[in-house]
Formats: C-alpha cells, sequence, structure tokens
DNA sequence: GTGAAAGCGCTAACAT
DNA sequence: ATGTTAGCGCTTTCAC
C-alpha cells in the first residue's frame, strides 16, 4: 500500500495558488463569480496536489450528503434469491435516483445486530434520505426516523401507527387479490383455496385480506395454507390444501414464486392445470411466463414502486407535504393456468 | 411529515444534564470513566431530548466512518441475474464485515455518469475502504484510491499497473482452466475448444491463457468462440463452435452459466454428452448439479474471496503491509459431463 | 471578484 | 472524574 501521505486540504491548495480558502471553495463548487485566470491558477494546484474535498467536513456544514440509503431488512442470501421483488426496487430506485444525480447506497440488514448498525447510520445522517423495501413486522425505525427529520418513504404500509405517519408507497394488493378471486368466480370454480404470504408481511396480510373478501360474497369458505414467498414454501403449501381439501378446484397463490412450487405439487398429485385445479399468482414476475402452463397472475409495477419511492422522497427533502399513501394499480393477466 | 425540529447537539445535551460537552460524549461513547449519577443524568437528558449524534461532525474529527463500500461496476439488472458470483460475494463481504461491526455499503456503477459519482463519494472518504468486484477494463479508480490513502482492495486481478499496485484477492483461474483441459486430454479428446469469458474480464483473459497453455503442450489446435458469461452467450457460442469444427469433442466453457447454454445448443444439435461432446464449466455454481447432465466444473471459493477481501482491507486500514496478490485454489469437480 | 472570519458538531489532549 | 480548549476541513455571510 501506499504511504498515507498528508492529504492536501483547501488551505494548501489555497496557498499554493496564492488565494484565499474561500475562492478555492468556489472554484470547486462551480461559483461563476471567480476570474478566469484565477480560476485556472487554483485547477493548477487542485491538480498537483490532487486535493479532493472532505465530504465530511462539507456535509457538517451544508447538511448534505447527497446520498440516498435504500434498507433492505434481509438478508444477502433473501436479496439475491430468485424472488424478482428485490432487483425491481433496485432497478426503479437506481433509475430515478441517477435522474437526480444521488448516490445510492444499499443496505441489507438480515440480523439484528446488522439492523442496530442501520439505525445508527441512518440516524447519524450518514444519508439525506432513507426508503425501505420488504419490512416485516412492526418496525419503529422508519417512524424514528420521520421524527428526527430524516425523509423516509416505505415500499408498503407500515404495520403499526407511527407519529408522524411514514409516507408509503404501494400497490393495491387487496384490489389485486380480489380480483384474482373474482376471476376464479366468474370462471365457476367452487372450491377456492389459498396460499398465504407470511403474516408477518403487508403484502402477505394484504392478499389474504382481499381474497378473503371477495370470497365472503359468495357462499364458498375460506381453505388457507401459509408460505413465506419463496418457491419451496408454496410446494408445501400446496400439499397442506390437498390434504385439507382434496376436492379443491382453484387456488389464488401469494406471489408467483409460492405457485411455481404449487404447480410442482399438483403435477406431482396428478391434478392437471388449470382442468382439475386452476392456480392464479401475484406479481406478474418473468417465470410465470416460462411455468407449465403459463401462469394467470396479478401484475403490479414493482420499477414504478422504486420510482415513486425516490420521487416522494425527494419531494419531502424539498419540504414539500406529501400524501402518507401513494397507491398504484394492479392487473389481472391471464394465461393459461386460469 | 414531521416539522424537522431542530437536532439537539451535544452542547443542548450537555446543558441540560448540567454538565461540560466532553462528558456527555464520554457517556455517548461509552467510557468508563464516568460517575454512575452522571452518567444516569447525561443518558436521561439523551432520551429527553433524542440526541442523536452527527456522524459527519464525529468523522470528520476520528477521520473514520466505520463503513466500507463494495463497489459493482455493473447496472442492477446485471448484479440481480441468475450469475451467482455477485451474491456469493456479497455474502462473504457481509459475514466478514458483520464479524468487524462495520456498515457495508453496496454500490452499483452501470453507466459512466454513476461511475463519476462513485469517485466522488470514495474519494471523498465516505467510507473507511473500498472493495471492487467484477472490474471491466483498465480502471483507473482503485489506483486514485489508493494514492490518496484509502485502503482498497480488488477481487480479480486489476488489469494494467498502478503506483502502487493495489491489492487483490483472486483465484487461481489459469490453473483450473488448465486442470480442466487436462482432464479432457487424459479422457483422450481430440479437438478441445473453448467459450471464453469477456475478454475485457481479468477472469475472462485468465480462463482463455489457462486453456491456450494447457494446449500448447499438446499438438492440439485451439478452437475459440467468445462469450460474455451470461447464458445466452454461452449457447451462441456454442453454435458457433460446432460450425467453425463440426468434428469437435469437447469444450471448456469459462463460466456454467454459459456452458448451460452451451448444453442446451449441443442438444439442439443432436450432440450427446458426454458421449459426443464432453463439457467442462467453471464456477461450480448451484445450476451446474442440476443440469443435464450434471456440469464438470472448476470449483472457486467465491464466499472466500469475499471475506479474504475484508479480511485484507482491515489489515490495510490498520496499517499493516499485505501481499499484493492472495491467491485462492480452484478444484475440478468432475460430474457427468466430461 | 476576493478575502477574513465565524462556525457546522464533534473528539481528544491537556488541565484540574 | 470532569471541564476547558483547540481544532477536524469545509462553506458562507459579510466586508472590502
Amino acid at each position: 500500500m501506499t504511504i498515507a501521505r498528508e492529504r492536501p486540504t483547501l488551505e494548501a491548495v489555497a496557498r499554493r495558488a496564492g488565494v484565499s480558502r474561500a475562492t478555492v471553495s468556489r472554484v470547486v463548487n462551480g461559483s461563476t463569480t471567480v476570474a478566469g485566470p484565477i480560476q485556472e491558477a487554483v485547477r493548477q494546484a487542485v491538480r498537483e496536489l490532487g486535493y479532493v474535498p472532505n465530504l465530511a467536513a462539507r456535509s457538517l456544514v451544508t447538511q448534505r450528503t447527497d446520498s440516498i440509503a435504500l434498507i433492505l431488512p434481509e438478508s444477502a442470501t433473501r436479496v439475491f434469491s430468485d424472488d424478482q421483488f428485490f432487483p425491481g426496487i433496485v432497478r426503479g430506485v437506481s433509475q430515478e435516483l441517477e435522474a437526480a444525480d444521488k448516490q445510492l447506497v444499499l443496505i441489507m440488514a438480515g440480523s439484528a445486530a446488522s439492523y442496530d448498525r442501520v439505525e445508527r447510520y441512518t440516524t447519524g445522517r450518514h444519508v439525506d434520505g432513507v426508503m425501505f423495501a420488504s419490512m416485516h413486522g412492526v418496525d419503529p425505525l422508519p417512524g424514528t426516523l420521520a421524527r428526527i427529520g430524516i425523509p423516509v418513504v416505505c415500499s408498503g404500509r407500515p404495520m403499526g401507527r407511527s407519529t408522524p405517519p411514514v409516507p408509503y408507497v404501494d400497490v393495491d394488493s387487496v384490489g389485486g387479490a380480489a380480483n384474482a378471486v373474482r376471476h376464479l368466480l366468474d370462471a365457476g370454480r367452487q372450491r377456492i383455496a389459498t396460499i398465504a404470504g407470511p403474516q408477518d408481511m403487508v403484502a402477505g396480510v394484504d392478499r389474504l385480506a382481499g381474497y378473503r373478501s371477495e370470497l365472503k360474497g359468495s357462499r364458498r369458505r375460506s381453505i388457507v395454507a401459509n408460505g413465506d414467498f419463496t418457491r419451496e414454501s408454496g410446494a408445501v403449501a400446496m400439499r397442506q390444501l390437498l390434504d385439507d381439501d382434496p376436492a379443491l378446484d382453484a387456488v389464488f397463490v401469494a406471489s408467483d414464486l409460492m405457485a411455481h412450487g404449487a404447480l410442482r405439487t399438483l403435477r406431482e398429485a396428478g391434478r392437471r392445470v388449470p382442468d382439475d385445479v386452476a392456480v392464479v399468482g401475484f406479481d406478474d414476475v418473468e417465470i410465470a411466463r416460462y411455468t407449465d402452463p403459463p401462469l394467470t397472475t396479478v401484475r403490479q409495477p414493482i420499477i414504478e414502486i422504486g420510482r415513486e419511492m425516490v420521487r416522494q422522497l425527494l419531494r419531502i427533502a424539498q419540504g414539500e407535504e406529501v400524501e402518507e399513501a401513494l397507491i398504484l394499480p394492479t392487473e389481472l393477466v391471464i394465461r393459461q393456468s386460469a
């Protein structure tokens, strides 16, 4: 490694260029009120010394860091699994932050210890704003940040109340699930089961709520098994459902990944899809087009969620008031499984 | 959003607790030299005021941020593709950083503009150290960081020279590739082709070099097609190879993902694997066990690369000298495809 | 247009 | 054991 020589400061550049610190600061920050020759002299001194501004010092006075955190309260393993939710959010967020010339710092925190670190990191103002995605249970951190005046936006309605309420971007999960079930009812299905998502996540809760509410009108009873949004849990839950009600003829699955697992179980059990059992998923991830048969599913605009989170965050950072909730629509995509 | 009230400072806490700033600082930072009752008074003032330390101010004086960046010069889409390299690195890095209680900030930079931001972010000392993975071509940033005294470690030998040289962690790609080819030679294969990785990445270059060097001893000629480590590029390159030499009886593929694509092409072309054409991959990602037939491949310890990067980085940060290169071994895993 | 000076919020000698 | 003091490196009035 290099000998870490003393880092040149503004002061050093100023001395070398024969000007004041203030002038160097102006040049470095692109102020136009500096005379041409002086600008050039300063730039040369910067080059010769290899000067790089100290961002800690800068943000101590400006109160800005020009970077934004996206917190994923999940382990790296989960984030990089084949769940297409994370890539979608990250892509949407990246695109929009790119346009605003802000640095995205992505932070995963699957363990309690790492979550403490995240709290320190974010409350300490290392970033100008914080976005949360994939939250579990009641999480006090977003509320804490909002309270100390750090802009926050969540993806998905936060569970529990906080003062002030934390703004969020979500899709109409309840409506989407209800549509899916309606579709199955319209097709004349009699025994419609569901594989629900994890009930510590709002997406899991809402999709189940949509299922129940739509079923309530009809005289049908609900048949529920639980999964955790992974493919494997979908396979297991489907097995459970078949045991509970061998005569079921439809299943609404709260995620495509779980639906994929459920398809496998159905095939193994000798059920034809959709002839014997109709299947509807949720998310419209890429795999939904390649399953056998292709999956009827509820499309949600994941990338848009990411983009809208950023837009809301930037509005908040500029002191604008924003609505607490921004809800994006879902759309039923009918393919061959139902 | 909340009214962003004035943020309480150390000063405010000190006044409220009736002590000096220094004492508050001691309590906040867990110094033991503060009397019990005073500690309690300070903690209470902290609680009442909702005090949170300003990290910019702190790091301005301590010269530390307790966070480390991992830079992936790739788009989010690529990082979250099914290439298992990224998750492996991230997991290794996370594990090891967890143990050191440092915050990992993950930064993707697929475009030129975003790479400029990354340069500002890292040179500006927002982080105590920087790791690079998946570098393309000759990248000046690691050298720049090293020169201004910021600890840097790369995954994979950096292309081009820099002063001072940037330490790196790599696997023995050349040796691994050579072993793969030797295995094919030992099996009596006569016309051994290769699908090389992208030649702007050192992993691509080295694996090709290993292939060539091992082939040189035998009188066989080399047959090369290029891919970019994606599955699709492997399928295309395999098509190319079959056109170039319909009689080839073996192919060393520089990544399992490309090998997966190549298997598809071979099947479509009516070639049996390994009877007609033997295939060896590289990486030993999970999919290699599920291809048809399961893939003989070169295993590299990706997670270990991540862990070792962190270890090296922490050593450097503590002022220790480290070797420029840390090379981890590869291992040939023989399955049914060769 | 440029410089002087005041501070951003914190830590770390040094004094007591 | 606690307080006083001097910066860390920068931006930003305010004078000139």
